[in-house]
DNA sequence: AACTTTTTCAACCGCTCCCCA
DNA sequence: GTGGGGAGCGGTTGAAAAAGT
């Protein structure tokens, strides 16, 4: 279609965000809610394209965002619904509460891709790399690198837990997807269960779209892993705890064991998922 | 201590999807 | 049916920090 840019970049702030900028742009979302992001920046006075505020608020200000390390779990999680759904972030990041995209994203290019190299798995097709020669020089090097990290996050978490206990605001959460057709699962389905392949629930983040919230079969109204639909709500109560992540996990589970019995299953499942 | 290389991850870019007039 | 606009996604970039020499 050939469309312009979403926005004019002359006079626009780019780059990192000042803390005046992420505070302008937590205090509108706190008072407006999300959405209508191409207007936003405008409104809350910053000098930002609407892209770039939503890409801030998504990835690194939304109050229910977990931080610190990625736990074995969550680490095994994401490998497993990698092999099943691919490159898709949002889908997996959808699987893992508190987790974004771009965090699961850069945790898999950065960390997981090398694990599974040094386990001699090939990080794209999961199936078994013959032995590599480098393969000593990579898991040397993981250490180094997981050694820094590791203290990388011990820092960034105890700020974050201080920020956040200086938080507690109350925010409008958004849906966590696109409301969809009935014919169809969404690219995005940051809110489907696995065992709700065939009861696919959009929530919506604008009122208007809240007015259209679909429900295809009547259940699934609150997602299974807690991160269903939300309306107004204290963000803390968002962050997920460690049983809502069991509970994911587990249910993962179930379907790993149907994985052995019935691969062909599994495979429309995956494919329901990506069609 | 100084310089180079590697790693990390926030932010950007370009594209597609979906809705609506 | 068509095109424009908003939103979301995945790939890529680049600055900063860390590690290595």
């Amino acid at each position: 279609m050939g469309r312009a840019p979403c926005c004019s970049k002359v006079g626009l702030h780019r780059g990192p965000w000042l803390p005046r900028e992420d505070a302008l742009l937590t205090k509108y979302i706190r008072d407006h809610g999300e959405g209508q992001w191409r207007s936003l920046p405008k409104r809350a006075g910053l000098l930002r394209c609407g892209k770039s505020c939503r890409l801030r608020w998504m990835n690194y200000l939304r109050p229910d965002i977990k931080r610190g390390n990625i736990t074995p779990d969550e680490d095994d999680l994401i490998i497993r619904m990698h092999s099943l759904l691919g490159n898709r972030w949002s889908l997996i990041a959808g699987r893992i509460p508190g987790r974004t995209d771009n965090e699961i994203k850069n945790y898999w290019n950065t960390h997981l891709c090398k694990k599974l190299r040094n386990q001699g798995t090939d990080p794209n097709t999961h199936k078994k790399l013959p032995d590599d020669p480098a393969k000593e020089s990579e898991k040397k090097k993981k250490k180094r690198s997981d050694k820094r990290k590791k203290k990388n996050r011990a820092e960034s978490e105890s700020e974050r837990n201080r920020a956040e206990s200086e938080k507690k605001i109350l925010v409008y959460l958004p849906k966590p997807t696109r409301v969809t057709s009935l014919s169809s699962i969404p690219r995005t389905d940051s809110t489907l269960t696995l065992n709700s392949i065939n009861s696919y629930s959009a929530a919506a983040s604008t009122s208007k779209e809240k007015e259209k919230e679909v429900n295809l079969e009547g259940e699934n109204q609150n997602d299974d892993n807690g991160f269903g639909f939300f309306g107004e709500m204290e963000c803390s109560s968002v962050i997920p705890d460690h049983g809502t992540l069991e509970k994911v996990y587990e249910e993962y589970l179930q379907l790993l064991k149907v994985e052995e019995n019935h691969d062909h299953d599994l495979d429309s499942f995956a494919e329901s998922l990506l069609a």
